[in-house]
DNA sequence: TTGTAGGCGTTATCAG
DNA sequence: CTGATAACGCCTACAA
């Protein structure tokens, strides 16, 4: 009795058998008024709570739903993501109440516009709505272990979506055969599930036409690594049309390889050397914010001396100065097309890739800065 | 075989027992490599994955930790959170490829910052991230029914952190029986737990005493709701503290019941009549916006002819013209608090009260705005 | 190191 | 509307 009170403890109090208990939670019409009364007043006294693992291994599903993620580090290198500590936990007093105060500066580090939201929370948003929208209960999960974590989150859901990250195609597609995934923006060939992602041609068109047809641009560089799927579409779309348009081809400044303290060596160099493009369009929003400082600290000026677009569309680009030009994601929509398409999977639905279209936002970084009031509709 | 297979497929496929599979995966060195290869092939070919629910349930534990909300259309009074949905899922072409585009304003809408992030979603993100770090799943839950909705997802996780919300002082109990039980700004009593909440008073202190000192304010009006605990506090706070200071008690401008159309009604009597206070002191950022948004419609100048200050510190107070002056809660402080103290629980230590310090941010609402360059720095 | 068998707490089925 | 009982899939002594 001192342990974890079940069913049958209820029953037994409430006089009842296990199956009306069951019942009184799951199906409440069912139940005749004052039995479920008694029944919810026995597991209110002996404090019954049902547990979920029982009812999903019997009904052999779970309601949730699931959206993985893979270890931050990887995702933004250098970026503001590592988990840090917060204070030591402080030992309370003899009333029980403990004072937290911070050192200066903590909570500003900790809220900083350039570490959160991403492009992976607003994604997360949408997905968040769509789940209480339809009900039911969200996982997030998140590991280094792509083959582990992977189907240990899996194990847990009715359906998962899956972010970008190092993740291994056998793993991905051992859990496909057991529920459905939904890929976000990843482009993995042959796996038999839906995919949404963004058109990262369409959206890098819309700035290299502007930057050819409001700025006039003539040569162009293109910053940002080549590795990630996403980011190699978006060059090769800038590499085709500036060939379409008969510029010069873009010089390329991967900072892959700068993880850490200076990054944009090659920015740094060609800045120093006044051999800088008209135009540098970024791969994303982090990449061109970390361009926007680069080029502070050396004193060139943005948009006087050399124009600047970024890629994603998140919030700290409406922070920075000058603000940022970029190319928004639908990403809440990202994340709602995803648990949607979760929620109303049906086995025999044919697999689709849903292509979101992005859109164009001009901004300070390439003159083309909106008016005053425009701070709040943007 | 096409049904989902089990421990015995595997077992049977690899010509081991039940056991050997199992210990595969949860302690893979207590088996021979050579068996623990055969076993994972087996599983690899007949797509075996292991089912949270039944392992949850043979071991007593969950492994999760919950953090639960209610429903949002509670908290946020004509808010932008209202789960929308996005546009009709449009069918895939022939080649299973579905483009979509969106209509003038959607992503704009779906993308305000004034709906996003807010306090619940800066609290959510330390509380994510100190789940990574402890490899802890994250069940996020949000629920209209208080009753029914909380218990379920208390019987899903082995700790819960629980929102401010309309939840039954009874539920919360039965499941603090259970489980450990954070409460986030919540000031319930005698329910058997751990609190973390932000010192509402000392935020309010710190305002007033910067009204006061530096802009030699004499008389001030309370915006805001009174109706949530932690509104309550900072009201009292600030009505004390006139009285200390010896002036004129704050007049109330209650907007608590202006949940559509035109709120602060109150708000636009006095501005419209000329007997607005020197200072409007709001109990929320999203108070505090919606005042600027009133007083700059009736053509009224912050701060030149009333000063205005908010709490909480969101992102949006950083873009509203003018900049908002406010207290910033350490939102992911909380929440990375409140997980760790789920992750450290121990059934014996005793429970308390984790207060932590709020701080005055000076910005552009009380004519304090920061120069230029700290638009980066805050 | 591996196999056997009982138990975890609920739901579902099928009578009454 | 309620009661008995067999799954559900995995874990873990205990034995071999």
């Amino acid at each position: 009795m001192s342990k974890r009170p079940t069913v049958y403890d209820v029953a037994r109090l409430a006089g009842v058998s296990t199956a009306t208990v069951s019942f009184t939670y799951s199906k409440p019409e069912r139940v005749r008024p004052d039995t479920r009364a008694q029944v919810l007043a026995a597991a209110d006294q002996i404090g019954y709570v049902p547990r979920a693992s029982a009812r999903d291994l019997a009904r052999g599903r779970t309601g949730a739903l699931g959206l993985h993620a893979f270890d931050f580090l990887l995702e933004t290198p250098g970026g503001g993501r590592t988990p840090s500590l917060g204070p030591d936990l402080v030992t309370p007093d003899a009333s029980g109440v403990a004072r937290i105060a911070w050192e200066d500066g903590y909570d500003d580090r900790m809220s900083d516009p350039r570490a959160f939201p991403l492009y992976v929370d607003e994604v997360q948003r949408g997905f968040e709505l769509e789940c209480w929208r339809a009900g039911r209960a969200l996982l997030l999960s998140s590991g280094t272990d792509p083959r582990i974590d992977l189907t240990e989150s899996a194990g847990r859901v009715d359906g998962l979506a899956v972010f970008p990250g190092d993740v291994s195609l056998a793993a991905l597609e051992q859990v496909a055969r057991r529920i459905p995934i939904v890929l976000l923006s990843r482009h993995d060939e042959g796996l038999p599930c839906n995919r949404v992602l963004v058109d990262n041609a369409s959206g890098m068109r819309q700035v290299l036409e502007h930057l050819l047809v409001e700025h006039r641009t003539r040569s162009i560089g293109y910053v940002g690594s080549l590795a990630v799927a996403d980011f190699a579409e978006r060059f090769e779309a800038l590499r085709s049309g500036a060939e379409r348009a008969g510029i010069a081809a873009p010089v390329v400044l991967d900072d892959s390889d700068a993880s850490d303290g200076r990054p944009l060596s090659m920015l740094i160099d060609l800045a120093s050397t006044g051999r800088l493009p008209e135009a540098l369009v970024c791969g994303s929003d982090q990449v061109a914010l970390q361009a926007l400082d680069t080029l502070a600290e050396l004193g060139v000026d943005v948009p006087g001396d050399v124009l600047v677009t970024g890629f994603d569309g998140v919030l700290a680009g409406r922070l920075s100065n000058p603000t940022l030009t970029t190319v928004r994601q639908p990403m809440e929509a990202m994340g709602r097309l995803a648990a949607r398409l979760l929620v109303d999977h049906s086995a025999d639905a044919p697999f689709a890739t849903y292509r979101l279209e992005p859109r164009l936002l001009p901004r300070g970084s390439c003159g083309c800065g909106a008016p005053a009031r425009a701070l709040r509709r943007d």
